[in-house]
RNA sequence: GCCCUCAUCGUCUAGUGGUCUAGGACACCAGGUUUUCAUCCUGGCGGCAGGGGUUCAAAUCCCCUUGAGGGUACCA
């Protein structure tokens, strides 16, 4: 087995997957494929509270979907494995009997009230909430009596007697120093007989061999109690890239406050969000390439990631930015694809049927090639392409009938229609040309063409290029609504 | 409160002591694409948080202030 570098994702399956957490992964796949590394998937679950099984699919899907594949872990398998915390249990045990064994950490029967009370009476004093180390010294008989009393202990790590200054060298942001004086005996078991997050970390990252360990800024005060776990046990230490956090417009950290504001993968996706485009989104938050490049493919961006370019500040998700990029990547796809993947949104919208013909898998690719120009992203296809499949229905009557009582209109729809007829071809150019001529020869200002032929095809003062609706129509629905468009000025 | 981190246009960012009257992108504004919205193209607006140092020279280094964020759990 080669000793590569090892990078991992680990996330807590008790919620969603939101960008916050995406970014992380995706950091951690693109440092892992540029290194030629070994990227491990780990559940922690040891909240047995709020880890369902629900969410951890949904961290598979959604990686998936992004394209972010794994080496090793959940789904996968692997050597190091078993790869979900909750399964793990009696590895943990272990160590921390270990650690029991040669004094370096001990039973407390503290109870959550007594701990509320002591954090309660520190915050009165202006302290730092710390463990008072009641149980570190217990007597075997005081011991006993807890145990009588029917009290389940958890057992906390033992901090170092002499005050230490703990140094965690960071990829991204260089020396960042911790004194024990800060620290306190935590807890490393709980009393639902689950270690802690702070405890199964140490011990997991370092059975898996883990070389590098890239997560959020908010686990920076989480690494000097690590750091000393991994000492007392003798495990190498890993290195350390803390990201950045990724913010909301008001500067908070990002999560979901209403229904509007989209923050989960799958709202992105479900919304047609293209996994390209957020991949390339995402790499750009927190992260830039040397030059000024800023649509790049995978390949590109592996090729130009380095962990230690990260930004160090943290960033505001901008949606704007994330929609135009996606909107580029609409634009630029392939027709075909875009078109399998809008399908269920015109279907959704009652637009389509299940069954397409293909003459009407022809249409509709003319109709989507126009309607993409006009969206962020997928979901929006059908309001943008439902002239096409409805009915003429006027956004405001009263100003279309007062542009069709216009005299110069009757010349104009009648030539149109005329000119339309005598098409040899019936295509795009030859319909705009149709419009160039009319201009020309007809003693009628552009305005007065364009808004009433417009209004008389869709009912509406806006939408796609007029010779894109007129060759989706086809002429004899042209011919249609431009006679009706007269009759209703009579 | 205490600990930690961060600080360039509204937003994402380039910038690692002189080449910076600070570059790019999104957004915004204006013009163009024989003229609708959009797309596309061109141009414009707009920023080094403040104060002290160090230096011939500072957005870049140091200190303070301020501001923002994170942590301070038998959550991860």
């Amino acid at each position: 087995m080669m000793e590569g570098m090892r990078l991992r994702f680990p996330p807590s399956p008790t919620g969603k997957i939101h960008i916050g957490n995406m970014r992380t992964a995706l950091f951690n796949w693109l440092w892992a494929r540029k290194n030629k590394g070994t990227l491990v998937l780990r559940i922690e679950d040891t909240d047995q509270e709020r880890s369902t099984k629900e969410f951890e699919d949904i961290i598979i899907q959604e990686m998936q979907w992004l394209g972010l594949d794994v080496d090793e872990g959940i789904g996968v398998g692997g050597e190091y494995g078993p790869y979900r915390q909750s399964e793990r249990v009696d590895i943990y045990r272990e160590y921390a009997e270990k650690l029991l064994e040669e004094g370096k950490a001990y039973y407390c029967y503290c109870t959550p009230e007594e701990l509320q009370a002591m954090r309660e009476e520190a915050a009165r004093k202006g302290e730092m909430p710390r463990y008072n180390q009641h149980c570190r010294h217990l007597k075997e008989e005081e011991l006993e009596a807890y145990k009588k009393e029917g009290r389940v202990p958890v057992i906390r790590f033992k901090m170092p007697d002499e005050e230490q200054e703990i140094i965690i060298n960071d990829l991204i942001r260089g020396e960042i120093k911790f004194s024990t004086d800060v620290l306190d005996d935590f807890i490393i078991f709980k009393s639902d007989g689950m270690p802690t997050y702070n405890f199964a970390v140490v011990i997991d990252d370092a059975l898996m061999k883990i070389s590098q360990v890239i997560r959020g800024e908010d686990h920076i005060s989480n690494t000097p109690k690590q750091i000393l776990l991994y000492e007392a046990f003798g495990f190498p230490v890993p290195e350390f890239a803390h990201l950045p956090l990724i913010l909301d417009e008001n500067r908070a950290k990002l999560k979901k406050r209403s229904d509007s504001d989209a923050v989960y993968i799958g709202e992105f996706r479900e919304k047609g969000y293209l996994p390209e485009a957020l991949f390339n989104f995402l790499s750009l938050v927190g992260w830039s390439p040397k030059d000024e490049r800023e649509i790049m493919s995978r390949e590109e961006i592996i090729s130009l990631f380095d962990i230690s370019d990260v930004n160090k500040s943290s960033a505001v998700f901008d949606i704007e930015k994330l929609n135009w990029m996606n909107g580029k990547y609409i634009r630029d796809a392939d027709l075909e694809r875009i078109m399998e993947l809008s399908i269920p949104y015109l279907q959704e919208a009652g637009l389509v049927g299940e069954e397409i013909s293909g003459e009407e898998y022809d249409w509709l690719k003319k109709v989507i090639e126009v309607a993409r120009t006009g969206v962020d992203y997928l979901s929006q296809i059908p309001a943008e392409a439902e002239i096409f499949f409805t009915e003429l229905e006027f956004a405001d009557k009263e100003k279309a009938l007062a542009e069709f009582k216009d005299e110069e209109v009757e010349l104009v729809f009648k030539t149109l229609k005329e000119d339309l007829r005598n098409l040899a071809e019936f295509d795009r150019d030859s319909i705009n040309n149709i419009f160039k001529e009319l201009r020309k020869k007809l003693p009628v200002k552009a305005k007065k063409i364009y808004r009433p032929v417009r209004l008389a095809l869709t009912g509406r003062d806006s939408g796609p290029e007029l010779s894109d609706i007129i060759y989706i129509f086809g002429l004899e629905e042209v011919e249609k609504r431009l006679d009706e468009a007269l009759a209703m000025a009579k």
